[in-house]
DNA sequence: AGCCAATCTTGACAACGATCAGATCAGCCC
DNA sequence: GGGCTGATCTGATCGTTGTCAAGATTGGCT
């Protein structure tokens, strides 16, 4: 009784209708992509009328921002994961970006609805930047020897990775890069080799002393 | 006769429409923003009805499409421009990366528009292979080293600066980076800083060393 | 002059985001 | 238990969008 019942003809309040939708969010992202999302296909997914999901959000786009919210923890655990198995040593930082990059391309749409998310709220939730992705990439540089007392250079530094590795994420689904990828022996490969060249902006890079 | 007549009540036929619905098209783009840009909106500005624009264009996305072209010529000049006047040597290629985001820092909308149309059509447009940005990135990665022989460096190489300059491209706008930029002396400087950090992702790099 | 085909308009349709009044139900107080 | 309150959900509706079919208009070729 204490429990909703999804089970059958659903009764008039859904129970956790919020959470609902929030999935069926996900799920549609997921399987139609970006495009085929909006208010009225997640009310349908979720089995209630079209005006229902606004009694728990405002308008579309906080129901995005709950998606996006969900989609940055998600992409946290999976870096903190990859940096559990990660050799200790330089080139943790790239193992945080290529967990970026494969997490933005295993689920495209719900990346783009997380950066568009950051980038309407013209900041990043602090959610991000206190136990996310963000701090893991400070934490990391912080390791790799840069001083955490100076965050000028630290939130530079951060800044500068994050870019990166939203670049990265956004072009590598292209598929003409599908043959070089393939040439350089997979996608990690390719990815490595990608941040690795990322120092050629440097004057007096490998190629450029070559 | 022979002159389209913009003046007074428009004759039935226009001229030039398909012009006039791509200036329609950027001049929203650029006063509305992305979300303000709608096939009806663009008939609208133009002064002609919501149907008329499917004689020059099959849907809005080939519509979009037009201005991403435009947009990716205007790009290319601009960069053009900026290699230019930039001093001989080292530390052209960040030239070219600065001038890519301002151009987008000053038409993030188009910029927006430009970048899906890529990625809409999973590969970039010939032109702007041939003799768009990704050729001017190309010709100065050779000039600084790179064996043009070499397609897989020279393509890896091309591929990463790109990415790099799109991170940066569409972060940069975020508000919360203001201070850092003002502390940096502006935005030129810290663009070039942004760039000069990615080498972080390089094992031994400055920072790790030390 | 006369016709053709390209161009533009009108009117319509379905789907969308959003809002509102009203129906329905859970939990609480008496 | 009876009844009230407030949260939740529905149905109807409005304005807007992308798109299409059918008709009006006209420039240009023969």
């Amino acid at each position: 009784m204490e429990q909703a019942q999804l089970t059958e003809a659903r009764p008039y309040h859904h129970g956790d209708l919020r959470r609902a939708l929030v999935d069926a969010g996900r799920r549609l992202l997921e399987v139609e992509g970006g495009a085929g999302i909006s208010l009225r296909a997640v009310a349908r997914e979720a089995g209630v009328s079209p005006a229902a999901p606004y009694h728990h959000f405002r308008d579309k786009s906080e129901l995005l921002d709950a998606l996006a919210i969900e989609g940055w923890d998600q992409l946290a655990v999976q870096m903190r994961a990859a940096l559990a198995e990660a050799a200790p040593g330089r080139g943790r930082l790239v193992t945080l970006g290529v967990a970026y990059v494969q997490f933005a391309k295993m689920n495209p749409a719900i990346y783009r609805v997380m950066f568009d998310c950051s980038q309407s709220h013209e900041s990043m939730p602090e959610k991000l930047r206190d136990e996310g992705a963000y701090r893991l990439v400070c934490d990391t540089l912080v390791e790799s020897g840069i001083d955490p007392m100076d965050e000028v250079s630290l939130e530079l530094a951060a800044v500068a990775i994050w870019c990166a590795a939203h670049g990265v994420a956004e072009m590598v689904g292209f598929k003409e890069f599908a043959p070089l990828q393939a040439h350089l022996g997979g996608e990690e490969a390719f990815l490595r080799a990608i941040f690795s060249q990322l120092d050629l902006f440097r004057p007096g890079s490998a190629v450029a002393a070559g």
